[in-house]
DNA sequence: CTCTCCTTCTTGACAGCGTAAAGATCACTG
DNA sequence: CAGTGATCTTTACGCTGTCAAGAAGGAGAG
């Protein structure tokens, strides 16, 4: 196996068609990208694809299941590089909208819920999308807890806050809120609270 | 004019066809949507719509338009329908999430950024936009100063208030939160501001 | 080394799509 | 009643997703 690129035989197709469609998602919303497009980025046949991915959406999720690795992963590392329970929850927040803001496509498709219906997600994503929200969840409880306030209702406002993430980061992914406007909203809704 | 479906005219075909789209949104996302599909509910041949609309995303626009109407008018209604400050911005949440949760695709819709541009929108639907902004600024404000709280970011508190809802109303209409645990959420968050 | 099998990839085909051009039909105006 | 312009239909093109059949080549058995 490996990456001979011997004529016929690809090699590792299945690992370029990924690779290849998360290039193309740079460019094009998920629902523009065709199977086709993906199949001529990757130097084969049209009809190859399908010898790797049941159909255009089996392979749109396994595309999605890369991005979400890519997603968790910076949220980790800017949650790991800081100390103060606050400061990670910030951090967390801020690379949670930062790649929505810097790749708007891979996070629609992330959330797509035509190809990754939650509820059944596909083995490869289930721990991803568990994982985030056990970060969230952890980030949210070290907070409370430094502050000396009550755990009661923790689940609560950490969904309260994946809420306010997720939609500032949709609101600025599609172009509604700039920017620059996050960070003074968290800290207008958080920075304040309790006092 | 009129609603004379006298065979060859149809009358009111512009009308008709965001009807058919208003229609096939119940049940279909708006990616799914062909515009032949849309000609064929309202009863015209495949090409009709395009003295109507220069193209798909026309239409569609229109639709997103059509359910806009709709989605502020909600918010409207919700909010109208109470007296305390604190009561009317709780409502306006719930209306918007309800909104996303009946009518995910129309939801959708209204926030596609592929046909709703951000930035310039139609002269239909920037009013609409500007009007919802308005209404949840209104609300924000009003619940400030009942509380006797000072007014200096209520702006940014706005912002971050419209993410989270937002945010909710996403998570729920793309099943990934159960709708039940929308309102603890925002009382977690909001319930115990200032305490 | 050769034969065979199985996987991988290609080719060709089909229906459905968005869109444009050309033709048919109707309402309205003079 | 003739003509004109708007509305709708028909036809056609290339692109798409998907399937079926065939070609290419690696892997194991003899």
């Amino acid at each position: 196996m490996s990456r001979s690129a011997s004529g016929y035989h690809h090699g590792d197709l299945r690992r370029a068609l990924v690779a290849a469609g998360v290039t193309l998602l740079d460019e094009q919303p998920p629902g523009r990208i065709s199977l086709r497009e993906v199949a001529r980025e990757a130097g084969v046949s049209h009809a190859a694809p399908y010898h790797h991915f049941g159909d255009r959406g089996d392979l749109l999720k396994a595309v999605g299941d890369e991005c979400m690795r890519d997603f968790l992963d910076r949220q980790e590392s800017a949650v790991a590089a800081e100390n103060d329970p606050a400061a990670r929850l910030v951090a967390l927040g801020e690379a949670y909208v930062a790649y929505a803001a810097d790749r708007p496509h891979a996070f629609a498709l992330i959330f797509d819920p035509e190809l990754c219906p939650p509820g059944d997600a596909s083995p490869e994503r289930a721990p991803l999308i568990a994982r985030n929200e056990e970060l969230l969840a952890e980030c949210v409880v070290a907070w409370l807890e430094g502050r000396g306030e009550a755990l009661t209702d923790a689940a609560s406002l950490a969904a309260a806050l994946w809420g306010t993430v997720h939609g500032l980061a949709g609101l600025v992914s599609e172009g509604h809120l700039a920017r620059d406007q996050v960070m003074p909203a968290l800290q207008a809704l958080v920075g304040d609270r309790g006092r």
